[in-house]
DNA sequence: CCAGCGAGTAGGAAATTCCAACTCACCATA
DNA sequence: TATGGTGAGTTGGAATTTCCTACTCGCTGG
């Protein structure tokens, strides 16, 4: 992904720069697992080692993730999430879920996340003012930037 | 995108077959904001024409977008989002607020979004069960099936 | 001393992307 | 009826990336 490409200042477009290069949210899923490692992501992942070493790579340098020593002589490194990787959790959960309703018959889900209050996470995208569920039909784009021609319903 | 290569049964990882690809998601900004025509989509994406068109049909046969005519005679199309293709928003949404918060200095958003109560969209990820934010720290991850082997904190 | 593990690098074949140009159907004008 | 223009792609090759296998390097354990 050399050039972005997209003539539109745009903070999805950005975002997908550094975190939309395939298996980048793969290995942010395994590294929220906990399984950080090298040889853990080669096998998890199934991304062929070099393109993986460069994808870690620049999600350290993007700030996503940290390199942690655990174990000095032999050093072996293992890959953390930062806050701002925490913060793409929510993003996976959703694509998850979006994954459990669309891509799967029947309630075979390979994985279940079980929230805090002790029922199954059901992710819910909501408007942090109002509490509201965020539907398409309750959006309005004010583009802030040139750049945006918007046409359709949800238009500004 | 040929392989999967994830040797692992898991619903983001299918998602991101889906919609993971290159240009995927921006495709589904521009024919979420209603710029569903080829044209405007090689413009406000900046994707070349076969890669769009590629694409395209992908995101038809996935079912997230749906070919509408909009003129016959001449023949003229126009894509829109299914139900399905909807859903993603959501995503969107949260991916547009993570890289307005981390990778834009200031309050230079280049878009926002209001919502129907007035506010300005600001999408927080919450459990439908009990309303709560979804944080890291309250997630416990249970594999489902054969494949999962997790380490960390939010192990099963 | 030899085998083995973790964390990568190296080299070349295979697949994708990128770009510019081209097509095809249709309309508008003249 | 030629001339030009638009929308929606397709085509052909060059430039990049990916993929795969093998290799390295530091270190440990027997």
């Amino acid at each position: 992904m050399p050039a972005s490409g997209d003539p539109r200042p745009c903070s999805i477009a950005d975002a997908l720069a550094i975190v939309g290069e395939k298996y980048s949210l793969l290995v942010l899923r395994e590294v929220c697992l906990g399984n950080g490692r090298f040889e853990q992501l080669v096998r998890n992942i199934g991304a062929p080692r070099d393109v993986l070493a460069t994808r870690l790579r620049r999600l350290v340098d993007a700030g996503i993730l940290q390199k942690h020593v655990y174990s000095e002589r032999p050093q072996r490194f293992e890959y953390r999430p930062t806050p701002a990787g925490l913060e793409l959790e929510p993003v996976l959960m959703t694509l998850m879920a979006w994954g459990d309703r669309h891509l799967r018959k029947d309630d075979d889900r390979p994985m279940v996340i079980e929230h805090i209050c002790g029922n199954e996470l059901i992710p819910t995208v909501t408007c942090t003012a109002c509490g509201g569920e965020v539907r398409h039909e309750d959006l309005m784009a004010h583009p802030q930037a040139p750049g945006w021609s918007v046409a359709g319903p949800t238009a500004a």
